[in-house]
DNA sequence: TCAACCAGATTGTCAGACATTCTTGCAATC
DNA sequence: GATTGCAAGAATGTCTGACAATCTGGTTGA
């Protein structure tokens, strides 16, 4: 039996639940950036006690999806397109990386799984269902980066993919922005199934660039 | 008045004060890796209530400076070399890429405060406080990350730091390795100095896989 | 019109309680 | 002797209730 195999069966705890409902919240839009959550509020609707909630909305304060000002408790950060092309750029520098290291090493197994998720995305951008994109996109990317060979690469583009996603959602239901990113997300999975690295990362980078513009004209169109 | 400007003062609540200092007593190494926080004694030592120390810990665990375990509470916990490398790269990644930035766009002011952080680190290495060392090379650091105009880097750097701090102590008391940092320190130094881009990049990355060279042979001697 | 002020809402923090789970030492069994 | 089973104690997960400090919005008074 391998040494690392962590056999620990978890209990999922309340304050995991409420965390995990709450991201999602988050992440699918249904809490406005800008607009604050009340604690007695969230007690009611989710069913639990204050301790419990304030536990998780602290562990959402330092993934940074939360922002909780001290008497005025938490709301959910309105992103400035700074700090939001801040955030694009760090993405780009780590998700090069992850699309070069990934073609150099990925198992033709994973390549398959890759393949599947970009038709799965390809059906999507046929549709004109936006959450849908997104989250299959979502599920393009997290593939590679868990075939990248370094699971803090994984961890931190993560969380700073889950703080921009509202540009993600609005830029995607761009015209003609889903058809572009599937050609460039198409680029970026056959460079890493015939394993070319320098391939790899200059569409990824490329990919990343477009992404970013998109989400500035949405953002000065839609305000 | 310039409109983003922040006037608003926060208070520092119970539960910031105790991050805090959970905090500097993991980076200090006060609490060893591996070993386990007693949610009372926590409570009794600090003089707060159970409900502000958890939620600390929550914050800390999102941190990943914790782990909390369910039915066992939480624990600082002990890196694996694996782990530990993987840190490593993407902060190189990151540091990289922020000593780039910085070379080209640090103002004549920050430089000389970089200089002075150097010379800090200069009087450092020639005691033997490692802890001193460690310090003030973590200061130069933060000056260049502070620089280098992308706040999103400089925090995500930061929390990387922060894990491998246990490391970086003992790779610091090694024989001679504070004047082989010393040395390519005052490289990254003349480079930003000069405004070199590519000299800072190369600079910065040598030192990088020094000190990770290091940090391996610490642990491999010292267990 | 504007400033002061007051009531309600909300958060920060604590104390105490109890069920569940983990740990550990000891006894019993093979 | 090694292993299993059990029981007591310790520690955590969660809740209820409470109260002071702070914020917010509207009303009153100048």
């Amino acid at each position: 039996m391998p040494a690392d195999l962590n056999l620990r069966i978890s209990p999922r705890t309340v304050q995991q639940e409420t965390v995990d409902k709450l991201r999602l919240a988050i992440l699918s839009g249904l809490f406005q950036p800008g607009s604050r959550l009340i604690e007695s509020q969230l007690c009611a609707q989710l069913g639990i006690s204050r301790p419990s909630l304030r536990e998780a909305l602290r562990s959402l304060e330092a993934e940074r999806l939360i922002e909780i000002v001290p008497n005025r408790g938490p709301a959910v950060p309105a992103l400035s397109w700074e700090e939001a092309t801040a955030i694009y750029e760090v993405r780009e520098l780590l998700e090069v990386e992850a699309a070069g290291r990934c073609a150099s090493r990925i198992a033709a197994e994973q390549v398959q799984e890759l393949e599947k998720s970009l038709l799965a995305f390809e059906e999507a951008a046929a549709s004109h269902d936006s959450m849908a994109q997104v989250t299959t996109a979502a599920d393009f990317y997290s593939i590679i980066l868990a075939n990248c060979g370094n699971p803090i690469l994984e961890e931190v583009h993560r969380g700073l993919v889950a703080r921009i996603s509202f540009f993600r959602g609005r830029s995607m239901s761009l015209e003609g922005r889903a058809q572009s990113s599937l050609a460039e997300m198409r680029e970026i999975y056959e460079s890493i199934a015939a394993g070319d690295e320098k391939a790899a990362r200059k569409a990824s980078k490329k990919h990343l660039l477009k992404a970013k513009a998109a989400a500035k004209i949405s953002m000065d169109s839609g305000i």
